[in-house]
DNA sequence: AGGCAGTGTAAAGGTTATGTAAATGTGGTA
DNA sequence: TACCACATTTACATAACCTTTACACTGCCT
């Protein structure tokens, strides 16, 4: 992943521009600025940044027409900088697609604290995605949640959407026996009446879909009780 | 994509607790309270949570020490509410982990604003993963979202807008599933009815142009729950 | 051992989701 | 208006799947 250090200044004052740009480079940011809203729209746009510090008051545009502009769901954070502290302000600017919104004059430690915020919390959104193609494995056997693919042995096994879920649900109580009460409640969404024995023959499929790859039965009949997905052989 | 609208409130005050949960679920958020940081700090971890709203001065435990205790990069995004404007309390909270900010007293409505500019920050990094690059390509078939061409081993493919966009979102989210019910939001706008047959109309006419470039269907149907993009053949 | 309830599973039956051709609807354009 | 491109609905065939049935078997009880 890249890091994100590229900061946009869409402010007319250029002392404090400048001031910002100093302070935020010494931290370890890459910092360009723009001194009216035309040209920050502009910039804004080439969608090369991390993160947007934008005003409020400005020549040619103001930075509530530059957030319009740019619509409210722009791929960049922005975070809103600006005089005026009143509420009505704050939650316009938010409505319009801030991500955050500081009133100066403003502590610099917060600034930074609330940029870092925004940035780190893109990175956990995005790590998270990727970890939540929730893999679910235990000994040889693994399942994909994303795919609904079942893997035994790296060989893969093709499974019914009711089967899936019978073996995603032993698994996931893997060692503790499940029964057929639950299972009828959670996978077939029904009562389980006292001659159904499509479990049965949904746990019986799975078996011999997995015979060709596993030596041993995975799952166990608990006599009277239910199921119980085997974890502790090969 | 399911909606985010489930909010945890950790604050010992139960009165401000009442009047937030009541003006969140009238706005159409699924509220849950807890009134102490020990509580709280296991609801937190539950990951059950779009969003959590949380106090900083509470018996058991100070928001802080749950901060602290979830870690920095936890999963559910933070929005402190405390009684403390004191600066330093700020940059703390936000180093901590905390996604924002708002000492108490404060407007409810920027309250609202602040809690969904983090919501629909998130929404957008989780869109956006892929859809930014203008140039989607899998296997042989690559995608330019500029001119809306589709080639399959470099020969030209015509498709319609929507089937155009139904491959589009399929590629964006190769190998996962995509239900029909994401395809009629995203792509048809509409909800999807229970004997709509439009989308399964869609994938087959795009199978059919498919056909005389490509041997092996790249459009899988996993019966009951959707389509994926295969990314793994010739 | 005998009886019985619970289980394994092959086969049959019924149900639902899907594939697709064709008909119909719709919005834009000349 | 007529036409075109496209989206949607209809209709039917088919495949995938779930459930039921039937009978054999197992473990457990007395």
């Amino acid at each position: 992943m890249e890091k994100h250090n590229k900061l946009l200044i869409i402010d007319d004052d250029k002392e404090l521009s400048h001031l910002l740009s100093e302070y935020l480079s010494l931290e370890g940011y890459q910092v360009s600025c723009c001194y009216d809203g035309l040209s920050g729209l502009t910039e804004a746009r080439s969608n090369n940044y991390s993160l947007i510090l934008l005003d409020v008051m400005m020549p040619k545009l103001t930075g509530f027409e530059v957030l319009e502009a740019l619509g409210g769901k722009h791929s960049t954070p922005i975070l809103m900088l600006t005089a005026k502290g009143d509420e009505s302000d704050k939650v316009l600017g938010l409505e319009l697609g801030a991500d955050d919104y500081l009133a100066k004059p403003f502590n610099h430690h917060e600034l930074l604290a609330r940029i870092k915020a925004i940035l780190r919390r893109i990175d956990i959104t995005l790590n998270q995605q990727n970890s939540t193609t929730s893999h679910l494995q235990i000994n040889n056997v693994s399942l994909n949640h994303a795919t609904r693919e079942v893997h035994c042995h790296s060989k893969l096994i093709t499974l019914t959407g009711t089967e899936y879920q019978i073996l995603a649900l032993l698994m996931k109580s893997a060692s503790s026996i499940v029964s057929k009460v639950e299972i009828s409640e959670q996978v077939l969404k029904r009562k389980l009446s006292p001659f159904d024995r499509s479990i049965d023959m949904h746990v019986s499929n799975i078996r011999r879909k997995f015979l060709p790859y596993s030596p041993s039965d995975k799952l166990k009949t608990v006599r009277g009780s239910g199921y119980i997905f085997l974890s502790g052989e090969s």
